[in-house]
DNA sequence: GTCTATACTGAGATAGAC
DNA sequence: GTCTATCTCAGTATAGAC
């Protein structure tokens, strides 16, 4: 049951890996339609046909990378330390996201491609992994309410969508073009709007809830 | 030189305010590369082939549809009452493009299809307009910041591409998908977030700064 | 100026040799 | 399984009749 795979079984998983780095660098820098098999497939530096072998479709190749790029994203959030408070790793896990954008390029919503949405709603993994993701930061949400860390006057939903929005947000590239600041004070910046917003809060009393100091806390993770 | 135009001039006006009509759908709806001539020309009523009588390519006509998006959201901006207080210009501007998306379908960033993008540099009209449209927001922000409404301590872009950010928020439409909120509800949601955060601020000192009440400022335009 | 018909291109997907 | 070559089709753009 545990045999070691075969040379070629790993050169095929390691030509696998590459094809869903392609995508992913692809998917983040052209998105979905500008993005064409032959790209891919230069990049590789494998034939076109060849992707064909590993994936049955252009869907299913960005799925798949949605897919992966979705676990990673679960196991980030299971990595923080539980120790943490909630508020703590909702902010460490958003600045983990962006971060990864400005590393590697990173796909864009689901939803700036209508195709592409429903052929993620079959690819069952994708499905399993954003449920999973869902119930984890759902939970993260109520304790931090719990802890009067969040407002408790939004739904949980306005909440977790802002959340995810800022973390697809092109406020990134616009702030990056502008060539003024490093990529960690774009990063505390849009983290620390996500949270507390732009308009300045009354006159906070001094250390109360641990809303301050909230770009520092961004670098947790 | 003020002749009436000809019927004729008038119907070719009017076709095209129909085009651009139907490409401001299509590109709110499809995004820029998923949307066809075809679409247009089957939505208007029209030959595939007379579209190009009106504009000289599918870019020229998508950097046309900008641009009067943009030109209307300059001349929204400046019919707001410039009695109101600059935060309330900024809200009241932030609803309505929520609003006007909700309603017709508007479209996405430039930066979603790099192709466009570099067509839009090259409209004159656009490039116009976008520096109108910045200059006037710039200076909204910077009387904000002197009445104590939005925080100092933030460059101004940071302010600036967070607020374009948020009307283009994908939030937006997941928040509608729901189906737990009025489109009005959405909108407040989604400005007072954007200016208040998600964090809860600390012991608000009551009628202080005028950060409190802020969902019903959204409707003030 | 509007229509129908068509040329041309890029890209997803497949077939067949090795 | 990987390659080269090819099929197919959608979509932009143009030509020519009226």
């Amino acid at each position: 049951m545990t045999d070691r795979p075969s040379f070629k079984a790993r050169q095929f998983q390691a030509r696998e890996d590459a094809i869903l780095d392609a995508a992913n660098r692809l998917l983040g820098e052209k998105g979905y339609d500008l993005m064409s098999l032959d790209d891919i497939a230069a990049e590789v530096g494998i034939a076109k046909g060849s992707v064909y072998k590993h994936f049955p479709s252009k869907e299913a190749l960005a799925a798949a990378t949605m897919t992966r790029l979705l676990n990673r994203t679960v196991e980030e959030a299971r990595g923080l330390p539980t120790a943490a408070p909630a508020i703590d790793r909702l902010r460490a896990l958003l600045g983990w996201c962006l971060r990864e954008r400005m590393a590697g390029g990173v796909p864009r919503l689901p939803s700036t491609s209508p195709g592409l949405q429903s052929s993620l709603l079959d690819h069952l993994g994708y499905l399993d992994a954003m449920e999973a993701l869902d119930t984890m930061l759902t939970a993260w949400v109520d304790e931090a309410r719990a802890d009067g860390a969040l407002r408790d006057d939004l739904p949980v939903a306005v909440v977790l969508f802002t959340i995810y929005a800022r973390s697809c947000d092109p406020t990134l590239e616009f702030l990056r073009a502008a060539g003024e600041w490093s990529d960690d004070e774009i990063v505390a910046f849009m983290v620390d709007t996500c949270f507390a917003g732009i308009g300045k809060a009354p006159a906070p009393a001094a250390g109360s809830t641990g809303v301050e100091a909230s770009g520092a806390v961004a670098q947790l993770g």
